[in-house]
DNA sequence: TGCAATAATGAGAACCGTTCTCATTCTTAA
DNA sequence: TTAAGAATGAGAACGGTTCTCATTATTGCA
């Protein structure tokens, strides 16, 4: 899934089933995100390509959103971060550096990970609640931050 | 910690050592998070308390937050919750139906919690972050958003 | 006790990240 | 080629939260 072809025809294909097309400006948020190792701000994506509209951006980050292409992701840091969806980048969780608002991706090895789902899905019969997914993040300070204080 | 008196007691000292004054407002505001078994956004406080003004809320919610004595919680959802915290509450995570925004607290069985915190330390180390605390939440849909789709 | 000095309060204004509006431009399908 | 519908982008509007500032309460000190 990290060819750049099957990802383009995947998003493609997420897009139409909620009546959407891949336009070239989302073609552009997509590359971006491609080409990061981790999640952005909305001010990274416009820096990293300055003929896009912020307005627009918003938007169509909404539409690959619903689409299932791509996940914001909320902190308590002023802006949101985009990324790819799981179902591009697999799996995985963040560790957020609270004082820059930086996000990182990393795993959690398999026995692990499978463990914790196995006990989340029993937690989750219990209340009633349908599961859709579950996010682990590790808040902390990373080496910059540390540093710089 | 579930004694009315203790809890009174730390957050006064945690007050105290953030040079703030345990004054009625902040008592308001901690007895409405005491007697709730879930996180509550600033209008389910104001509504449990009309006399509370909305601008003194947020700041002495801030105040608390930055004593340590209560966590804020940002979801996607429109408003922040508030809860006590972990030092009060014990260490728990949260399930949260993405329709309607309410969250519940769950906690993991012991060998779980403690297997996965040694692996997120061990993470935390080879990123070079100083690590505060992590954090688990389930996203779904409770019974009541279920029944009513 | 009385009296500054300092902190907290609350009503409303301001802030700012995000969403909406609408006139224009682009795509699509026949 | 053209008409209908979708996407675009500049700027306005929205709304949760924070800030301002005049007023009120509290504290420390004589």
């Amino acid at each position: 899934m990290n060819n750049k072809v099957d990802v383009d025809q995947l998003i493609a294909s997420q897009l139409q089933t909620v009546g959407q097309r891949y336009t070239n400006n989302r073609r552009r948020l997509i590359s971006i995100l491609l080409r990061s190792s981790k999640p952005l701000s909305i001010n990274q994506i416009l820096d990293m390509d300055p003929e896009l509209a912020q307005s627009s951006a918003y938007r169509n980050l909404t539409v690959l959103e619903e689409a299932g292409s791509i996940a914001r992701i909320v902190t308590s840091a002023d802006h949101a971060r985009y990324e790819l969806a799981e179902e591009i980048l697999e799996h995985h969780h963040h560790i957020i550096c609270s004082p820059c608002g930086e996000i990182l991706d990393f795993r959690l090895s398999d026995n692990i990970e499978e463990a914790l789902e196995s006990s989340l899905q029993e937690i989750a019969d219990q209340l009633g609640f349908t599961l859709d997914t579950h996010r682990l993040d590790l808040i902390g300070t990373c080496t910059l931050c540390k540093d710089n204080s």
